[in-house]
DNA sequence: AATGAATGAGCCTTCATTCAT
DNA sequence: GATGAATGAAGGCTCATTCAT
């Protein structure tokens, strides 16, 4: 059976079609996550949010299925981009050490280019209903694998003296959406920079075994 | 003009009206906190939540004269039980890094018992009007102080390194907030007590200068 | 435990208050009726019916929970009327005979008095859910009891033939709630009482057996 | 101008096609009487329909107009069915009798091969508008016709007592659609054949003339 | 002070209908 | 002729809020 790619690649008006359509669906996930970042999920009409999207109301229930669904795309949109963008991240090197700070720099990239979307994590999924949030439980567990398993290696490596990793490793996710949880207060004060910088240097002095801190002076902010 | 605890003095029956007076505050308090929690603020009824409480309707209205009020209440009412159980916290010690463990320990233990209302700081905040947010921000950051000056104090006398207090302010209670969050998650693995324990040797292992290490070996989990 | 009408009797406020909860009942289930019958179920809206009752939306739910219950209480509301009419009706002679007659012109009484109501129920049934259906299924069988009752005694006197009783029944009420459903025929030809008289003639001469037709010749029309 | 059969007949494209939107009608109209049937007029979507016919919404929009114009094709077809099948039904004898025992029984066979169909006419009149009842009314009439003559022939030739033949004609159709409109009563205790017999027995006894029972012992169920 | 019946604006959702391809 | 994506008006229902008692 051929599938949709195959027949764009024959077939124009399917390519349109499917352009069209991948079109239409990033309007409204990121009309959704712009406007219930600002107004919570329960203060977004569908109206609006369609509006917002300049779709009809019809169309996004095409398209989505109903409002709760939508939220759920909007959540697992940014779940899967941290599954696209970490790994690679922490590919170019083999430390330890230099992958949990690559895996955290990641997250928090994604967090940022999200905003909108990651505070929507932590706010809306008692929103959801059971299997929604069972959906997003389980990919939440594989999105911070790659950080766990940075951290046993560390572990073992001896590089990092032996923490509890679950801790750690959800200590780093919830410092990583702790950008756009409280944007508003640090935007006055802290670059994005600054802020993965600094929290890096935080984190990786509470784990680092003592005989390989100097080794890391410049991710631990030179103490 | 005479307070109600002065007529409560002098006046049996002021002093029964006002006490329930302060029980059905209380109710309703308790009732909004649990609910809320479970359905979210929009998933609540006002009439369900009279109904929790063992009010009427109207009642509620009379008491916190809207819904918004009421979440509002709720909401203040944490943020007072820190600043209430805070300060006592600290003040058995001069020394700034056992102010700093105490002073987070009480966050957690606010937090743990009132579990219900402590995240809806961070899911419904939206909900809030502009001044209703101000409001808050203001009293979260007033609720913060203390921690801020033991880690303020903490740098001046050269216990920790050169850290950014109001970051490490920050991480502190969102680590806190954490339990919360997600409690879910963690009820499963870890005591309350453990989780406080482990997250403070984190945290003190992150901003303890290196010639104080030894001696507070015991938060740190003796590394 | 005090009843309602217990209530009443010592207490104004309570009396006026059932009072005006039968009212708005009664305003909504005929203005109910009225609609759907010129409109069909689903030709009517909420909103036209509680304006139509002259209450408010939100009162029509909180009096019969939705739009399908009201229609259930409507259908439900005529079917009672059968169980309140017809016994009384029948009970004023032990013959039969004159008993069928005056069940069926009971029947035919109150699908006139509720003529909008009536054919509702041929109508609108597939419109229930299965219970509802069911729950009237039910009713309808026990509507029909006294006629069968009667059917069935004038089959062992003698008076009539062997018939089926049950399709006779079927019959006998489905030629009343015809007035109902071909009214707009028959109202131009034919009075209530003609129709009922002549159905009853008609009915009368396929069951009499032979010998006992003299005996009721002004029942059957004098033939 | 030509019509669709003559061009067919010259030209085989022409008569395919032809054939095709023929097909596709009845698909189309059989769909919709299964469909409404079970879920009632408005409980049936366009989509459902096409979906149902195997068509695309709008070619049935092509075919029918809308959805009532759909509703009112089926109903037509009913009584298309009708006005086809009872006139021969009858043309086999000159007995006023037995013409009216055939057409009887015709109009049972009709609704019973449209069952899904025949209650539309009482459950979803309303739904039409003023000009599709109009419509409807005036083809009932038309298709009641034969029965009318004949019982009219046959309270001319004496066979019949001085029935009103308008009453006694209703009530047959009404019984004849008894058949539908109570079938889930019915099929558990009656065969077709049973249901039309019995029928047939109880009318013809009520209007035979005495004179004449004897002779029509074995539709009067031998009484 | 306390109640809860009553209100009606607003929201999610469906679906008849259209029209570009 | 044929398709099905797109539209948007309309309807069932909820619930914050009010007010007569």
């Amino acid at each position: 059976m051929a599938s949709p790619a195959d027949n764009a690649a024959r077939n124009p008006a399917e390519a349109a079609r499917a352009a069209r359509t991948e079109l239409r669906s990033r309007q409204l996930l990121d009309a959704a996550a712009r406007l219930m970042e600002s107004d919570g999920f329960h203060g977004v009409s569908m109206q609006a949010l369609a509006a917002e999207a300049s779709v009809s109301v019809g169309l996004a229930y095409r398209y989505f299925g109903g409002k709760d669904d939508l939220l759920l795309a909007v959540i697992v949109d940014v779940l899967d981009a941290f599954a696209a963008r970490v790994p690679p991240a922490i590919e170019g090197t083999d430390d330890p050490v230099q992958r949990i700070a690559a895996a955290f720099r990641a997250y928090c990239e994604v967090i940022d280019e999200h905003r909108h979307a990651a505070v929507l994590t932590y706010r809306e999924s008692r929103t959801l209903g059971p299997e929604g949030r069972e959906k997003i439980k389980k990919l939440e567990v594989d999105t911070s694998e790659p950080l766990r398993t940075a951290l046993r290696a560390g572990v073992s490596s001896g590089h990092l003296t032996d923490v509890d990793v679950d801790l750690v490793a959800h200590d780093l996710l919830l410092i990583a959406h702790g950008w756009a949880l409280k944007h508003w207060y640090f935007e006055q004060h802290l670059s994005f920079d600054d802020y993965v910088g600094r929290q890096t240097a935080l984190v990786l002095r509470a784990v680092l075994s003592p005989e390989h801190r100097e080794q890391y002076r410049e991710l631990t902010g030179g103490v």
